[in-house]
DNA sequence: CAGAATACCTGCGGGC
DNA sequence: TGCCCGCAGGTATTCT
């Protein structure tokens, strides 16, 4: 389910909840996500303060004295600030209890997500260690995507995808980015020129940046922190509108498949260049 | 090493 | 109505 903006939405809206709150009891219900959830967890979390809430790429990081836990919400997750009269659902696969009441709920049908202990630097965490640049950070530049994209013939698409390079572009903005951007999905990342590499930047960081401004996208069922769908689903140009008229031009999107990822762009507003 | 394919899992919409 | 297929916001792992 959710991009940067999505997972950057429900921290936001997380953060003024649990920041500072101690953990009363743990209960997990279904511990078969991503990878099995610790069976220490419970003891692991008990009675520790909540110090902070951060986010790496797309992953959350919930620091307490302890340690760190590292959640992943995959693509069906959600995290929810609920209370003890809130009715269970089926995926509702463990709750954080505070002392204040409050409950985090972690609901994910699919069970792509993941929760993971760890008492080290989180940063240092074989799941964080080899994360790319934060898109939206000073460093994340037109001169760096060159540098990294030079002599790759992988196309730019899965490339702006592949957390390793930049972290928390997912199927929706690198579609999105790319049309801003006015870049063919398909272009072999070695090949773009240096004036593209930094429209693309620009367009990376204004799609992103505009859809936490919006609460990010709801597509399906996204919801925030508070229940609330992102808004963004509305300025959506190119990502679910295969065969509908492009803005800028009119002629019909195309559709193709890019990494066994769904990808739609304009033909027009989009060239192949150097091919 | 790069790049592509595969695996994980449930739910939904479309076609028949 | 009901079954089967393909597809869905992600990414670690396995293959060629």
């Amino acid at each position: 389910m959710p991009e940067l903006p999505e997972v950057e939405t429900v921290m936001r809206g997380l953060k003024p909840h649990i920041e500072g709150a101690i953990i009363h009891d743990t209960v997990v219900r279904h511990h078969q996500l991503r990878w099995p959830i610790s069976s220490t967890l419970r003891d692991c979390l008990y009675q520790q303060r909540i110090n902070e809430l951060t986010r790496r790429g797309k992953y959350l990081l919930m620091r307490v004295d302890a340690g760190t836990l590292i959640m992943h919400l995959g693509m069906s997750g959600s995290l929810r600030i609920v209370t003890h009269t809130t009715p269970l659902n089926r995926h509702d696969h463990v709750d954080i209890i505070f002392s204040n009441q409050k409950i985090l709920r972690y609901t994910d049908p699919r069970r792509f997500g993941a929760l993971v202990w760890t008492v080290d630097n989180p940063y240092n965490h074989v799941l964080l260690k080899s994360q790319g640049l934060e898109p939206l950070e000073l460093d994340f530049t037109a001169n760096y995507l060159k540098m990294r994209a030079q002599h790759r013939h992988i196309a730019i698409k899965p490339f702006i995808m592949d957390s390793k390079i930049v972290v928390g572009i997912g199927n929706i903005y690198a579609a999105e980015a790319l049309f801003l951007a006015g870049i063919h999905p398909s272009t072999p990342a070695g090949l773009l020129t240096e004036l593209q590499c930094q429209q693309l930047v620009n367009s990376i960081k204004h799609v992103l940046q505009s859809a936490i401004k919006q609460g990010g996208t709801t597509v399906k069922d996204f919801i925030n922190s508070d229940g609330k769908p992102g808004y963004f689903a509305q300025q959506l140009t190119v990502y679910g509108r295969a065969g509908l008229p492009c803005i800028q031009c009119q002629a019909p999107l195309s559709a193709s498949k890019l990494g066994q990822r769904s990808t739609v762009f304009c033909i027009n507003c989009q060239p192949m260049i150097g091919l």
